[in-house]
RNA sequence: GGCGUCGUGGCCAAGCGGCAAGGCAAGGGUCUGCAAAACCCUCAUCACGGGUUCAAAUCCCGUCGACGCCUCCA
């Protein structure tokens, strides 16, 4: 039975649907102005896991994830650079796509934009004036009514009266109430506008992610993901503008991610210190940002530092091991080796839907991988075949790709170099014939220097970067 | 100040009432010409103080500390 954390409820819930074997999963996106850093490759990565997880249970996940690509920040950024808003949002767009291919996320059901549905939001923004949830004010707003909602709070478990001290009110706004927040905001000049009934303007924030789901998913949605510093106020709101348009219960479980941490402290494009996705894809592999996200809890905080980098990468190398071949010569003549560890395989399979199924459980079912792996190289070690290795293997693989982490050979683009190497292995192996130690030693530091390991065996050498 | 999450070995981390998973690092061993890889062995009573219970890392209260949110933020 897979039980998710659900932050309305504060605890874990049996997972189900609203509908058999559909579930409909919104994650909040980037809103695009500047170079996407690791922390937001983390919700990324976090929910392609999820989704993974769901697709191998057997759902057929409709995944939803938007692109904010108007805002304050992309207008200002725009404007400090000198180009249009809507090619800066573009271009960073298109970056985004990219690095999450790179990263091996799969691709969400639909991206929608805040620009791409300004339909869907002017409707939804008239319905609640209409419903009396919302004001235009006189400066061209459009404020969301909050003291209309009753349980309004419910997802960060504030109330209205504790959050008034700390509630901002910008010169020019015309509230009715301090913690109102905006739908519609009126254009200033040379900002891009869209017409509205209440005159030119954009949507506000929190509007576009309510519409978006309305109009990708439907009035109600299984799950809503994001980063745990968009609960409040982000979906609070959404919340508030969602339940209030339909009347029905919006999201049936809230899931957020911890944040990626730095220094002590949240990763943030503000406080500046951020690595971004292509500085760390420049100096590793994209599975071992993934490798660090399954060892931990994807609720729980995750603090960046080389070390932990370097453990990731290490546990990828030792996840490979397991699929390495049997030795060479090894015929299946060990007597039940084979058997038990197909057995084990079964036993890691469970294992590991056990511990994924409690709240995406992930470093639990690596722990899982991890034994087959020892299993699988304690039976290579004994004489095991490729025949006898492969059922096991096929294991470890399909697992390792329901976690997203594909196993790949290290920089195997050598290309040309690739033949020269083999070329030098070749060499070595005959100068070890003739016992020249001194020479095969120097071949094999020297290759180790430039980033290609050699490793002998009984019968024979092999070698990787 | 308010709301929330959390504090497990050198590091990361699972565990959510019944003798503390896993990974990295470290030390010892097997294998090897030497290595590497692999395999075997070793390595914690769970921030602190009370309480509940036959039994607590796991529940309750308090203290200290960390982080997030309360303003744009994955």
């Amino acid at each position: 039975m897979l039980r998710v954390y659900n932050t309305l409820a504060r605890k874990k819930e049996e997972f189900k649907t609203l509908e058999p074997n559909l579930v409909k999963m919104y994650v909040c996106g980037v809103t695009v102005y500047s170079d996407a850093h690791i922390g937001h490759a983390m919700f990324a990565l976090v929910f392609d896991i999820v989704r993974r997880y769901l697709t191998y249970r057997g759902y057929d996940v409709r995944l939803v994830i938007n692109y904010t690509d108007v805002d304050d920040k992309i207008i200002n950024r725009a404007n400090s650079l000198g180009v249009d808003a809507s090619e800066l949002a573009e271009k960073y767009i298109n970056e985004f796509r990219r690095q999450i291919e790179v990263l091996n996320i799969l691709p969400a059901t639909v991206n929608p934009r805040a620009t791409q549905e300004m339909p869907q939001i002017i409707r939804m923004i008239d319905g609640l004036i209409e419903k009396g949830f919302a004001y235009p004010a006189k400066n061209g707003d459009v404020y969301f009514r909050v003291t209309k909602d009753p349980d309004y709070g419910k997802l960060s478990g504030r109330r209205i009266e504790d959050m008034q001290a700390g509630a901002r009110n910008e010169v020019g706004e015309e509230k009715e109430h301090p913690m109102d927040f905006a739908l519609w905001k009126a254009s200033k000049t040379g900002e891009p506008a869209w017409d509205s009934p209440w005159g030119q303007g954009r949507p506000g924030w929190h509007i576009e992610c309510s519409a978006m789901n309305l109009s990708h998913l439907g009035e109600q949605i299984d799950i809503h993901g994001g980063g745990n510093d968009l609960v409040f106020p982000h979906h609070e709101n959404e919340i508030a503008q969602t339940e209030s348009y339909t009347g029905k219960p919006f999201a049936r479980y809230w899931m957020h991610n911890g944040m990626l941490q730095l220094q002590g402290e949240k990763m943030s494009k503000s406080i500046g210190n951020l690595v971004t996705i292509d500085e760390f894809l420049s100096r590793h592999e994209a599975d071992a940002l993934r490798m660090m996200i399954l060892n931990g809890s994807y609720r729980a905080p995750l603090s960046y530092s080389d070390d932990i980098v370097d453990a990731a990468e290490r546990g990828l190398d030792r996840l490979r091991s397991g699929l390495k071949p049997a030795q060479p010569g090894a015929t299946s003549t060990s007597t039940n080796v084979g058997t038990e560890l197909d057995k084990q395989a079964e036993t890691t399979q469970q294992t590991f839907i056990d511990a994924m199924d409690d709240d995406f459980n992930s470093s639990g079912g690596l722990a899982a991988l991890f034994e087959l792996v020892r299993s699988i190289n304690t039976a290579r070690d004994a004489g095991a075949s490729n025949a006898q290795l492969k059922p096991a293997q096929d294991t470890l693989t399909e697992l390792t790709s329901v976690l997203g982490l594909r196993l790949h050979e290290k920089k195997s683009s050598g290309g040309d170099a690739d033949k020269f190497i083999a070329l030098l292995v070749d060499i070595r192996t005959e100068m070890r014939k003739e016992k020249n130690w001194g020479i095969s030693d120097l071949i094999r530091d020297r290759l180790k220097d430039l980033g290609v390991a050699i490793e002998d065996n009984k019968d024979g050498t092999t070698w990787h970067w």
